[in-house]
Parts: C-alpha cells; structure tokens; sequence
DNA sequence: ATTAGAATAGATATCGTTGTCATTGTACCA
DNA sequence: TGGTACAATGACAACGATATCTATTCTAAT
C-alpha cells in the first residue's frame, strides 16, 4: 500500500546521529546545537519521517488525545465548539475525540471515566450542560486533568472558560427598555444549567435597575429547544392581564420557535411585538423577519479552552489557575421596534 | 491523580497464566479453553484492567483511529453523520477522527495524506462533497482504506455507501405532478457535487415521464446554502412568463432560504406556491409552514460506512467490494397544496 | 596547562502489548 | 505401545519511541 514508514532509527542514521539526538529535536528539547538540529530536520524531511505516535505515547504515558464531551441539541454551537477544540488539537499535534452523551444518564460519571480510561485521554473539556454539573466534575476532576467550559457555578477546577452571559442578558434587556418596552416576556432555558440562570438574573437586574418591576407572568419555562420556545412564546400571548411588548428568548432556537408561534397567531414582528434571542446562530439571521440577538465567541472560546488544556497537561510546572471569561456583543437586526 | 493503571502482566500473574494467553482472550484468539478464558476474564474484572491502545497499536501497527473528513456547512447533515460514525468506531474499540475541510483547498488531497500519516489512521471516511473528488479519491485510495458516503459517480473503489438520491427526486416531482402541477421550478445544488446532478436528473425524468415539457427557465442554480436558496427563489419569481405553481429545492436550507423569499415577496406558501425541500433536516419542519421533505437515513449510512471501513481493516482477507444504497421517504407537510 | 562546568552526543533499558515459535498435554488410531 | 494430530499454553523477541545515565567535546576561568 505504501512505502515502510521511515522510523527514527533512519533518521539517526541518514543524519549520522544518534536516535537520541534526533530525538531532542523532535521534542525541541535542550542541548543540540543548530548545525545538527538543521542537519537532523534535513534528514526528517528527506525521509518523510512522522514520529510514530503509539510508540511515543507508550514510552511518555500520553496519548496525545483530548476528549470533547458534549450533549448540546445546538447544532451550530457544537459546530464552532469543535472546530475550536479540533483545530488547536492538531495545531499542537494532538487529536480531538468526541463524546456525544445524555446529561441525564445516570452512569454518565462513570461512563466518562470509563472512556477515558479506555481511551487513555491526556485530558478532557466539559461543555454545557455537562459543565454544569457539580457532582461530576469534581469526580472526574480526580481522574484526569480538564477543563469546563462556561459552567454554571466557578468551581474549584483551575481551568475554565466562560462568557458573560449576565452582562449580555442585561444589556440586551437594558436595549430593549431604551427602545420604549416595559413589558418584556422572558423564556427561561432548560433548568439546572448554568446559562439559565446567569440569563435571567441578567435580565432581572437590568429591570430592577430600571425601575421596571418584575412581573412573574411574563417569564415561562422553555429547554432550549425550538419547540419550547413555540409553546412558551403561545403561552405569553395568552396572557392577556400584561400583554407584553417584546420577548426575550434564552437562545435563538427558541426565539425562532416563539417566531413560528407568532406567524400561526397572526401576531406581527415587530409590529406587534418585538423579540431578541441569544447566541447568533444562523437560525437567527435566516428567520423573517431577522432576529436580534447576542454573539459569543464560542470558536474562541473553545480554542483557548483547548489551548490552555493542552499546555497544562504538556507543561506540569505550570499549574496555575485559569478562569478567562469572554465578552459578548449585541446584534441588531429587523425584530425589534421602538414604541413609546 | 489515579493509581497506576494494571497491566496485562499483572492480569496474568492474578490469573497464573502467561501474558500471551491474556492476550489471546482480548482479542478473542482461538485457543484458549473455556475455563482458562473465563479465569482470566475475572482477573481482568477484578483488576479493571484496560488494553494500553499505544502499546497494542505500536506492536500491531494499527491506529484504532478512523478519519472522517467532511466539508458540509448543514450542520445537521455532520451531527448525523459524526454520530453514526462515532458510536460506531466506540463500539468497535476504535475513535473517531474528525477532519473539517475546505474542499476547494488546492492540496487538500497532501494534506489528506499528511494528516493519515501523521495521525497514522487505519482508514478514512469521505462525505460529500469530498467524496465527489474523484483525482482525490483515486489519489488517497493507494495510501489507506477508504470507504466513500454519496459519491457523484460510482468510483473503484471497493468501500461506498450511497442514497438513491435520483429515485427520491423522482418521487417528490412525480408527488407535486399528482397534486396538480405541471410548471415546477427546481433549485439546483452546487455545482460538481454528485447529489446535485441526481436530484435533478430525478426532477427531469419525471416531468418526462409525465409528459411535461422541461422548461430551462425554471432551473436555477443555487449551492445547497440558505442564502443561494433566497436568492434563487427570488429570480423564479421574477420570470412572469412561465410562472410557476411549486418550487423544488434540492435541500430544505435552500427551501427554507426560498420560504424567506416568499414571505418578503408576500407570496403566501402553499397558497399561491407550493414548496418541498430535501434532507429532512430541523429546519424543514421548523419553518413555517413546515416543509414537505425527503427523509434519508443519514445517522444510518454513517453507522454503515465505519462498520465495513473497519470490517475491511480488521479482516484483512474479507475484500470484497461493498457498495450499499439506502433507501428514502417522503416527508408530507403543510408546504405543498393541491391545485387543478 | 589544568580543570570545572556547560553543551552536546550516544548506549542501553524500557514502556505494554502482539507475533513467532516452541512446548506440553491429551485423545485417538494403527 | 508408539506415533500423530491438535488443542492449549508459554518464552522471548520485537514494535518505535523516550528516559536515564554516561561519555565526549568545548569554553573559559584559574
């Protein structure tokens, strides 16, 4: 089928080295001097020589795989998450192993220990809503190193990405009530993660602050899902006691489903009422008419989450705690109209 | 962090039996009696012990990685196809690699064979439209298996999984034909891509079939996005002279895109147009009105390709060629009306 | 000159499996 | 009884890299 794979044995012997020479250059390790380390690269090169990763991870314990443990029904979230981790993996000569999974199944902890073990992950990066849980996390965190990204609560582990999804509900709500709304509808996500919550307090704050208050009726339960945000949004209209002026779903796929709802009820956006989602997906710029929302860095922030995963399991010295948190920025777009 | 992992020596010291004998009850090796077997299974148990994947790879010059490259920007085509692939590579004792490209990439085909080598994977998985590259295709096939989902033309290669995309386009016009149509436009995928060519080979028969004359001015071109779905709806509205009653979009996203245009046209889906799309994918039920559509088993074609991806590796006398096709469904909704 | 210490290079053991080949045990047949 | 066949098992080398330890060479300070 091919040519035998050139091994590190040709290379010392093509360059006159020894194996442990090339080696070091292989590794950039210390003490080769620049005349050999050019000669040695030139020999790599000749041979097409690729070091044969299952003989260095038998020799140095790693695997040189990164797990990405997910359960997101957010096709286009998952899809910057896993360009972000896929791409920073091969840049450093890892590779990325994904791990769709249920939230809810009970033996998901063990589960995950099992694969990595079986596996033999150098390391792993929890995505919502499996960040989200406590519980896990702390267990796992005794059995391989990790890194959460945009969990619910900080925890104690030392490495963690998040957004400010607090500072962005606030000010897409604060948006909204310069644009004349006071009575806003608010669709809650799936209860227990971390986003959730962090949304609606956003929300809440901004209209404490405004002097707007709260009212109970206007905030429905949703999962995420665009279905929900159909029932939520049927639900709000309902309401007849404090019809409410604008809606701000918890993501975009609800806000799309609360836009469905809206078309089957005759109701017209934003003539009628405004709407806003959250995350900038595709589903809200291709919705009619288009969705204001808010976008997160989710490629960055997976890129750095993998980076910096990677660099704790390369280097051990450095063990320092990172917790980087990434802004946000609104979108403006056709749903939204000022009133008086 | 964990205590040290067993090794086959230990599970063969627990056991009294040599380490070759473990190794030959892994892999399930004839000649082991029923009562040794199950001894040393115990033992295995007892010590949880997990095969090192780089020590077995390193001496069986096997990966236990399988590639999938993929260059699709609907998203929920990949979500299916990643987790076909990966449940089954998991069940399997294999990974799943993924590979995101840009198919136009000039050395696309290099970096295929780079990527295989430095990775060092036991096989490969192409999806459309990368499996539509026929140089490519005939280039990687002399470096590692390879196994092929809906390539535009039937290649050499022994490996290929397929829909009928031609018969399921077939059926939807002849679909439309019944319900009363006769002036059908059709938006064509990207160019070069298989699945373009099939689907509206299937749209041209069928009008055939029926007698109806194929009118040029009712195909547009588009590139399976969203956007060019838009877009290309819009110009059939335009072309007063042949004014068509329904519209065929080669996948739901560009139906979705047309349904966009017909709302800001104020054309009123199914009432004055009729609408179906292809794939099945969220976005067509999630529209409104929901899309007629054609349902392939995505999930099911993945799960199929890596298992005989990895049947072919594994047994390496078993060559037989294999070339599957799965059927598909229509998918009825409110998109399409019946009219006289 | 001499020598400490850094920079550079090499010899060899080792990681945890599987492959190869040899050995043992047992049943059966002539 | 001895030979044969075959199932069951084991001893040991090998895969291709890194780790450890040792040996050179080179510099610069004494």
């Amino acid at each position: 089928m091919e040519n035998k794979k050139a091994t590190i044995k040709d290379v010392a012997s093509h360059s006159q080295v020894s194996i442990k020479t090339v080696s070091r250059v292989i590794n950039n390790e210390y003490g080769v001097s620049k005349a050999t380390k050019s000669k040695v690269l030139k020999s790599i090169k000749a041979l097409d020589y690729n070091p044969n990763k299952a003989a260095q991870g038998l020799r140095s314990k790693k695997s040189f795989l990164i797990g990405l443990v997910y359960d997101n029904p957010d096709k286009f979230y998952l899809s910057d998450i896993q360009s972000g981790v896929l791409e920073t993996c091969a840049k450093n000569g890892f590779s990325g192993v994904l791990f769709p999974c249920d939230h809810q199944d009970k033996d998901l902890t063990e589960d995950l220990i099992e694969f990595s073990k079986r596996t033999n992950l150098d390391g792993l990066i929890l995505t919502p809503p499996i960040s989200d849980m406590k519980e896990l996390v702390k267990s796992l965190q005794l059995e391989i190193p990790l890194c959460v990204v945009s969990p619910g609560l900080l925890t104690s582990n030392p490495l963690c990405v998040s957004s400010d999804d607090f500072k962005a509900s606030y000010s897409m709500t604060c948006h909204l009530i310069k644009k004349g709304h006071s009575k806003i509808g608010f669709i809650k996500g799936h209860k227990g993660h971390g986003a959730t919550q962090h949304r609606l307090d956003g929300y809440l704050s901004a209209l404490t602050d405004n002097n707007i208050a709260v009212n109970e009726d206007n905030i429905t339960e949703g999962d995420f899902s665009f279905d929900s945000g159909e029932i939520a949004a049927k639900e709000l209209f309902k309401k007849g006691t404090s019809k409410v002026s604008a809606i701000f779903a918890s993501n975009d796929a609800m806000a799309a489903g609360a836009m469905k709802a809206a078309h089957k009820a005759k109701i017209n956006i934003p003539n009628d009422i405004s709407l806003v989602g959250f995350d900038n997906s595709p589903t809200a710029s291709q919705a009619w008419p288009s969705i204001t929302t808010i976008a997160q860095p989710i490629k960055e922030m997976a890129t750095f989450a993998a980076q910096i995963l990677i660099d704790n399991i390369s280097n051990k010295s450095e063990k320092k705690n990172v917790n980087k948190v990434f802004g946000s920025e609104l979108i403006f777009r056709e749903s939204v109209k000022k009133i008086n």
